[in-house]
Order: structure tokens, then C-alpha cells, then sequence
DNA sequence: TAGATTGTTAATCGATTAACAATC
DNA sequence: TAGATTGTTAATCGATTAACAATC
């Protein structure tokens, strides 16, 4: 047991990206399994409404740290119970969004963050046409007034949707506020101190490797 | 020379998923480089805006299929040029999209995909309240009328955002109007015909290793 | 010429897949 | 008991990184 593996339960972490990208897939069908009354899930059973293949399905869920029954597969209930709290989706982080366009919009009033851990609770934007209106029921406040109310309400995550020519302006706005971790869906890089979690999300991947597949295929025609 | 390599320029488009993804974030560098007046870039002036290692960045690159000339680079013009031929982003590929709800509306006003090759022309919903409104400028449809509206408009790609529960019956239907490329915002593995593509996307999964990062970074204070 | 950069070939790393023993 | 399924250990595969020769 020298230099043993600490893995005390599955409170570890060790950050695996392609597992953690797939742990939402799986926790959605155990959900849909769940509402239609199963109780028990094999990794056979769950592979049928994915295209993973089954041992891949079992590694990760090993991961999750509880044991299996041969034969039976995973109690639902801990299974669900072990990704949400592998993810954190089972306790709540407040965060503020700053870019009301279209897209900062619709994620205001994406229901999957909300039922996932992320609860947005106020937007920002520059743009007076915008400020004082309520999108998806959330409040639309001046950028200007991000970091005193990011103090008054304990925000730690904000979310940028702005164009990516003033993303690090609005980083370094929401930095000096306070916030510790910022989900960018712009284009820019941002430059952020190592206390600062910065996670960037890039639809023009999706679109790129679209692009490619539509690509393929009208070529083998 | 054996099974040759076959490389007829960049037109081959091996699958590669990983360079794929990586090159929007190039070319959107690239543009901006140019508008700044530049004529060449090197993978070190690169990987200045981007944390990629440059020994990856040359890999994609030579993967475009142009040359670079030692000390000065690439001609921007050329690269870009190849990146976007790569990705079929120098021709328009017109879309319908099914689901204006939060998420497809942001779509359908999303500058980046019309830039980039996707033109979204119409959107269509079952919601009476939807129907016959305007979104981001593009006139909403009933679901019954896709398929009369894509034989007559040739529309050939469908963007579905509609709750997974229904996001099969709505494939079925752009199946069924003839359309060969499905990008799927819905949390649904669709069923389809072989000569159908379908490409997944997953916003959770992004969300996903957002949370890990949150927590981790939580758990070291 | 010296030095920066490209592009190729080999080495490393990490993720997926396969094989199989353990278990109910 | 027989058979399905878990979970471990080893093998394969593919992507990233390193080393270095070629080039301007």
C-alpha cells in the first residue's frame, strides 16, 4: 500500500474528460429509466439507447465508485445519486451571465442548468435597450452594477456570452468581483489569474465537425 | 509507393475529430490576424492567443495541405482559404430548424453559423403561439409544412431542438422531407437511415466538466 | 552564416478495447 | 448448475509530444 490511491469513495475526482462528457449521457437515460419504474440497470441495458460500447460504459461507471450486482447491474437510485454528486449537480451554484444576445438569451432560460446545478440568477449587459428587461424571467441589470451585486448575493461563477471582442473586458469585471469560475462561450482566450477556473465552450466545434460529416457524405454521393 | 497516400491536396477530409474541433479557433485567430494587416503567421505567433503546444498546431496545419516557408510562415490568405475549404465553410448549406424554444431561438439568430456555411431559413414549431411569428428575422412554420417547404426550397440539413421526448418524431419527419444531415441539440439518440447523417450535440457535456472543474477547484481551498 | 521555423519520423502518453476471472 | 454480468488486468489504438533534419 505504498504511495496508495486515496480514493476515498468516488470524492476524488480525478478529472478524466472523456468520462465526464459522457456522465450527463448516462445520467439522463438512468433518469429516464428510473421514471418508468426500473430499479436495477446493467450496462447491456444502457448501452441499448447509446452507441458506446458496453465495456467502455463499465469503466466509467467504476469510476462512479459503487459496486454492481452480477446479474442484476447498478441500483438506479445510487447510481444517479453517485454521477450527481461525481458532477456536484446535486448542490446549487448561483451565477451571473453577462451578454444578453441570442445566445446569452436562450441560456437564461435553458432549463437543463437549472435542474443540473447551475441556477443564473440575474443577466448583464451594455446595451440600454436591454437593461431593466426581463428575459425567461430573469432580471437584466448595467454591467456597472456586476460587482456590487455580485458581493450582496455571494456569486462565485459567471457565464460570458459577449462577443469576443470585449470577453476580457467582462472577465476582468467579473474577476474583480469576486467570481471564481467563469464557463466563456466566446471565441477569445481569456487571460485569468490561477485562482479563477475558466472553462471555454466552443459551438464552432460542433459546427466544424458537422460541417465535415455533411461533407463526407454528399462527397460519396 | 505502395497504397499510396492518395492526398490530392485537402480534399480528401480524413476524419480526424480532434484537429477538426481545433480548427475554428485557428481560423477565427487567422481573420482577426489579417484584419490587423498581417500577410504571414507562424505557429508562434499562433499559439501566442492559444494554450495549444505549436508542435500540434504545425501538426494540424500540415494537415491543410499548404506549404509553409520556414522563418516567415504561412500566407494567411492561403490558410484560411484552405481551413474554410476544409470544413466547407466557402459554401452555404441552407437548414430548417425544428424547436424555437430558448435554445432555438438563440440558433436561429446565431451570426456565427450564417458566417460559417449554415444558413438556418425558417424555423418550425407545433406551438400555435410560435407559428407564423418572426424570430432573429426568420419566419416560423407549423411542423406539417416542413416537408412540402423542403422539397420546394431543396433544403437538405435540419437543426433539431425540441425536448427529447419528441426530438424522434421530429428526425422522423425531416427523414421523411428528404433531408440527409440531422445536428441534434436533444438529449435523444436518434434512429436513422444510413444515407441520413447525424451529428450529436451535447450541452451538458460541456456544462459537465464545468462542474468538475467548479468543484475541484473548490475542494483545494 | 546564423537562426528561426517548417515538417518528418520516433517516442510517449492516455483512452479504448479485448480477454478473462470473479460473482451472484 | 448454467449463464449473465461485473470488474480487473493486459493489449491495442490513436493522439500528443519530442527530437531532429531540412529549409529559407
Amino acid at each position: 500500500m505504498i504511495e496508495s490511491t486515496e480514493d476515498q469513495g468516488h470524492n476524488n475526482k480525478i478529472l478524466r474528460l472523456p468520462t465526464i462528457k459522457r456522465l450527463p449521457t448516462y445520467l439522463h437515460i438512468l433518469k429516464r429509466l428510473k421514471s418508468e419504474g426500473e430499479e436495477y440497470v446493467s450496462t447491456t441495458a444502457l448501452i441499448n439507447e447509446l452507441d458506446f460500447k458496453p465495456i467502455l460504459v463499465r469503466k466509467d461507471l467504476v469510476l462512479m465508485g459503487i459496486p454492481g450486482k452480477p446479474r442484476t447491474g447498478y441500483c438506479l437510485d445510487d447510481l444517479i445519486k453517485a454521477i450527481e454528486s461525481f458532477l456536484g449537480w446535486n448542490k446549487v451554484d448561483k451565477a451571473f451571465l453577462v451578454g444578453t444576445g441570442a445566445l446569452g438569451s436562450a441560456l437564461l432560460g435553458h432549463k437543463p442548468f437549472e435542474e443540473n446545478g447551475l441556477k443564473i440568477v440575474a443577466g448583464f449587459d451594455v446595451d440600454p435597450a436591454r437593461v431593466g428587461k426581463t428575459i425567461h424571467g430573469k432580471k437584466i441589470y448595467h454591467l456597472s452594477e456586476l460587482k456590487e451585486l455580485a458581493r450582496r448575493m455571494d456569486i462565485k461563477v459567471g457565464i460570458i456570452t459577449v462577443p469576443w471582442q470585449s470577453a476580457q473586458e467582462v472577465a476582468d469585471v467579473l474577476i474583480e468581483a469576486g467570481i471564481k469560475g467563469i464557463w466563456n462561450f466566446s471565441m477569445l482566450k481569456l487571460k485569468t489569474p490561477p485562482d479563477v477556473v475558466c472553462h471555454n465552450e466552443n459551438l464552432a466545434s460542433g459546427l466544424a465537425v458537422f460541417s465535415v460529416k455533411l461533407q463526407q457524405q454528399q462527397n460519396l454521393i
